[in-house]
DNA sequence: ACCTGAACACCGTTCAAGT
DNA sequence: ACCTGAACACCGTTCAAGT
C-alpha cells in the first residue's frame, strides 16, 4: 500500500476493505496500520480508540444503503430501500454483528432514519403510524438478513450435502418433522432461502396498508 | 467456587453465568476458569476450543425457549413462543451476536426448528406454507429484538435525556422528520419501543392467516 | 501536528509435564 | 483421564520519544 496521506476516511476504507477481504477476526488496528504503510498507534491519532474506529466503518456500511424518496409512492420506496438494506447486508456480513453492539449512531445511520421518517410521513402516516410501519418493516429485514448470514446452508444442494454428512439425521423418529420439511421444500430444485424475502417483505407491506385503511 | 467436578454441563453454566454478570467480552477462557476454581487450560480437556465452548453456550439458550406445542391452535402457539423467544434473548443480550456467527446448530436448536415444523405441519400448513410462516415470523422477531438491543435509548425519558444532551439535534433543517417523530411519539409518556412487538407480532399472524385463506 | 517503538496487561492455544 | 504451568504468537492501548 503507498503511503497516502493519513485521514479518517482513508482509514475507514481500509477496514472496510479489510473486513470484507478477510473478515471480522481479521480486523484489529495492527492488520488496518499494515494495510495502510503505518503503524498501529498512528490509528489512534485519528480515533479515540477500536470502538470509534468501528463506529465510523459501521456507520460508512450504513452510507451505502440506497434511501427511500420523500413524496413517492410509499410501498415502492420502502420496498426499495428494504431490497437495499439486505443486499448491503450482504455485501458486508461482518457488519450485522458489529451494528448490535454500537450504540452511537454516526450520521449516515442519523440520515437513514430521516429518509424513512420523511418518506412515510409524506405518505400521510400519522405518527403513531410511522413508528408501527417501521418497527416491523426493519425488524423483518434485519432479521432476515441475520437468519439468512447464519443459516448452515444456502441451497437445497448443500443442505442435501450437509445431510448427507450427518448420520441418520433424516431418520425418522426425533427429527421427523425436519426430515418432512427438508424433503418436502429444502431439497425441491427450485428452493433457495433467497426467495423468502420478497414475499414475507409483500406480506408485511400488505399488513401495513391494511392497517392504514382500518384507521 | 467450590471446585465441583468439571463436566461440559458445569463449564456451559459457568460461561453463561459470567456472559449474563459482565458481558461478551468478559468471557475468556481464563475468566470462566477462574469461575470454577480451576485453570484455563482444563476447559481444552472438555471442549476442543473456544468456538466449541461458545457453541454450547448458545444451544444452551436455545433451550430455554418455550417450544410451541403440536396440535394446538398455531397461532397461539406461534405467538407464545415468540414471546418466549424475544424473552429469552431479552435475558441474555450477549447470545443474539454470537447466534450470528456460530454455524453448527445444537441439539437444543435443532429441537427448536422440529417443534415449529410440528406445530404447523400438524395445524395443515403445506411444506410451502410452512416455510413462508416459519421464515417470516422468525425474521420479525429476531429482528425486533436486534433492535430492541441495539437501541441508544429505551423509553421516552431516556430519549428525551439524550436529546437534551446533543446540542441542536431537535433543531428543524437537516432532521426536521425526526424531529417530529420524537416530538409526537418518543415523546409520549406512554411510549415504549417495547410496545412495538404485539402490534408487529399480530400483524405478521394476520399476514399468515390470509395467506393461508388464499391458498 | 503527526507518526513511531518499546512496553504492559491481556488474549487463545501449544506442549510437555505432573497426578 | 484429568489438570497444570510455562511458553508462543497474538491483542488493544499507554507512554515517552522522535520529526
Amino acid at each position: 500500500m503507498p503511503p497516502r496521506k493519513l485521514t479518517p476516511e482513508v482509514v475507514v476504507s481500509a477496514a472496510l476493505a479489510l473486513a470484507d477481504a478477510r473478515g471480522l477476526d481479521a480486523l484489529t488496528m495492527r492488520a488496518i496500520a499494515r494495510e495502510l504503510g503505518v503503524e498501529a498507534m498512528s490509528l489512534y491519532h485519528h480515533f479515540a480508540n477500536k470502538d470509534a474506529l468501528l463506529d465510523a466503518t459501521v456507520d460508512r456500511v450504513y452510507g451505502e444503503i440506497v434511501l427511500p424518496a420523500e413524496g413517492g409512492d410509499w410501498r415502492e420506496e420502502i420496498r426499495r430501500r428494504s431490497v437495499s438494506v439486505r443486499s448491503v447486508l450482504r455485501q458486508h456480513p461482518w457488519a450485522l454483528p458489529l451494528m448490535e453492539s454500537r450504540r452511537t449512531p454516526g450520521p449516515a445511520n442519523l440520515a437513514y432514519h430521516e429518509a424513512n421518517i420523511a418518506c412515510l410521513r409524506a405518505a400521510g402516516f400519522a405518527p403513531r403510524q410511522v413508528a408501527h410501519a417501521y418497527a416491523v418493516v426493519d425488524a423483518f429485514v434485519y432479521g432476515f438478513v441475520l437468519q439468512e448470514l447464519t443459516l448452515p446452508f444456502d441451497s437445497g444442494s448443500e443442505a442435501a450435502a450437509m445431510i448427507g454428512e450427518e448420520p441418520g439425521w433424516a431418520g425418522v423418529g426425533e427429527w421427523s418433522n425436519m426430515a418432512w420439511f427438508v424433503e418436502n421444500v429444502v431439497l425441491e430444485p427450485e428452493y433457495s432461502f433467497d426467495r423468502e424475502f420478497e414475499p414475507g417483505l409483500t406480506l408485511v407491506l400488505d399488513g401495513i396498508e391494511a392497517m392504514l385503511a382500518r384507521a
